[in-house]
DNA sequence: TTCATGTTTGAGACCGGTCTCACAAGAAAA
DNA sequence: TTTTCTTGTGAGACCGGTCTCAAACATGAA
């Protein structure tokens, strides 16, 4: 199957005879633990460099019990939201001699325990994971290394955890739509909800989707509107079949005037199906979306964003994840990381409220 | 500094005496190789499930000699150009129960031949590499592991390698730009030149920036267009002095009233550059980028692009990578992807060709 | 000079798998 | 019945590092 290995690769044996020292000689002085005269060491380095000795990293890594690299699970690498964040991360981690393994659970429970299993099988020393679902959190919880969730917190896992200040975003930016007088306002997301949902926020597990969903009501609730649960979709997906919905959901008879939408590739898709429909923005309908995304400031209206801080986001994770390997046992973290609406200009009056003179302020 | 290694890890050895087996045979049940009978293999199994054994694959690799995992190095995940061609590594890779260590390069040599070697300690299987640099290119050449080239070819490294038609798109798309009626064409990439660049496209050894460059030169000569050379700017990467010399390249007096771009984040940069200038496109400056990026579709106007079939690009490699892991020894491949473009409304005709009523078509 | 202390070194076990080899037992061939 | 395969199993070496332990040597105090 292989080729006859061509790796006669070069051992601390090897460097150790060419030294004329011990084996065990030439670890300590190609490994920099125990004690080793200079002399002898400057031997061996000689020897190592002559011979051009590389460790391998997996025999180290057997003995030690320490890896060195940490496994990062996300939903989707392609999400820009998502390779910033994996960007902080790994900066951080380079920064500490600790690599990355990076798995993409396409935000499938099974690839995501797929990917645990594989990544622990690996021996990573810890891992970040982006929770798929919030249900099945089964095999989270049986993880055998430290764990780290970014984004997305789960109750029930006391686990360092960095998120944003997802609710009060929420809240913010759906007052922002409520102010401007609309009445009818959408909630978009891709996150896919298992089971159905009729106003039981209980039932989803998933921090960042829950609390949203909170700040969402808790600013309809404010502004008086009722039924505003009717309005929360899920499953916008990319897909095909995702567009459609979109499309048949701006196209109904009491369709929203105004939409916040959970993260940049949603609302990218919200874009094009608003401008497919015919309808400008913010003239027929508002938007404001999660993740301040490179496009959002080029568009015609340019967007109004809830920017979250993501590559801090990252860097974040990963500094406790880094520290807890490190040794530290301090109780768990939930760091919440604050975020700020970026205004452009596509959020307008409603159509109604112009229409009937409401609500002007 | 590590806490009491908590992980009495359940080994074959356990298993074994759990079965009342010996550890070979444990391990050959286990592993899958070797016969044993049906009999033993169930008790074995059983007893393995009993104890919750995980296999480490850390001490599989060690003997093996394989580690089932390939490295992957690109300039920048964030560049949704690389989380695509990734995305498209990593669903191959998978499909075949390989896994992927991804580093990034930002770029430069040194990151480079670092993440090289922390890669070769971990004993990947192949390395699929995206060169930062031309010139310097001894420690790809020095790699002991099937290699394979992503994007960028180097003439003087015989290794798989799949990239696109660069010339050709470049020569199609100043093309478009000249028979618009334009004279004055820029052609501005991220890549950085080592020395001075004057017409010496020789000293270019990265395929694809030479390849583009050559394809631009070739369209300009064919125009009629006489020191393009000058009109090349390197070095317009992801930064504030980046943007300040695009600026200043708008602002000039013979500004150029065309410009491809590389690719879409530099692309994105002159979009705002040139809004920035209070410049029209394509009224102004019209605009071709390569990489048919999301936000290019909805902008106003939205950019004529050469779409290059990234996700197929990051599917070759590996594909041609994990082929050659299986022991094929055929001839290193040079796939070359077709491009397309797409034309949207970016480009218009030269202001100086409307001004004199000149080539008009 | 002798004993205590400290430094440097080598021998060999060990990590958790794979794999070679020898041997036993049953099946098929002589 | 004896010989030859075939199949299943166990003992133990091995991969390339780390690490424990004790021996060898050096140094300083008594």
């Amino acid at each position: 199957m292989k080729r006859p290995p061509k790796a006669p690769s070069i051992t601390v044996s090897d460097v150790a005879r060419q030294a004329k020292v011990s084996k065990a000689t030439a670890a300590r002085a190609l490994g920099g633990y125990g004690r080793v005269s200079k002399t002898v060491r400057a031997a061996v380095l000689e020897a190592a460099k002559a011979l051009d000795y590389r460790p391998n990293e997996l025999a180290r890594s057997m003995t030690t019990g320490r890896s060195g690299s940490i496994g990062v699970i996300v939903g989707d690498i392609e999400n820009p939201f998502f390779s910033l964040a994996v960007r902080g991360i790994s900066d951080v981690a380079r920064r500490s001699g600790i690599n990355v393994i990076l798995a993409n659970s396409g935000e499938e429970v099974e690839a995501e325990k797929s990917a645990i299993r594989v990544l622990m099988a690996k021996q990573v020393d810890g891992l970040i994971v982006t929770p798929a679902q919030s249900g099945d959190i089964a095999h989270l919880k049986e993880i055998a290394c430290p764990l780290a969730l970014l984004d997305r917190a789960l109750p029930e896992l006391d686990v360092d955890t960095v998120t944003v200040d997802d609710r009060n975003a929420a809240l913010r930016a759906t007052r922002m739509l409520t102010q401007a007088g609309h009445r009818r306002i959408a909630y978009v997301t891709a996150a896919v909800l298992s089971g159905d949902f009729r106003g039981a926020e209980s039932s989803i597990n998933t921090s960042t989707v829950r609390e949203r969903i909170l700040g969402f009501l808790d600013a309809c609730r404010e502004a008086g509107i009722e039924e505003a649960e009717r309005d929360i979709h899920f499953g916008s997906g990319r897909s095909e079949s995702a567009h459609a919905v979109l499309l048949q959901l701006l196209r109904s008879a009491d369709r929203p005037t105004a939409i916040l939408a959970s993260d940049s590739v949603v609302a990218l898709d919200l874009f094009k199906a608003i401008r497919e429909c015919g309808f400008g923005i913010p003239r027929d309908i508002s938007l404001i979306t999660f993740h301040d995304a490179d496009w959002t400031s080029v568009t015609t209206p340019p967007i109004t964003v809830i920017d979250q801080p993501v590559y801090a986001l990252g860097k974040s994770v990963a500094e406790l994840l880094i520290r807890r390997l490190k040794g530290d046992d301090r109780p768990p973290e939930r760091i919440v990381l604050p975020t700020t609406i970026i205004e452009r200009m596509s959020v307008g009056r409603s159509p109604e409220a112009i229409g009937q003179g409401l609500n002007r302020s």
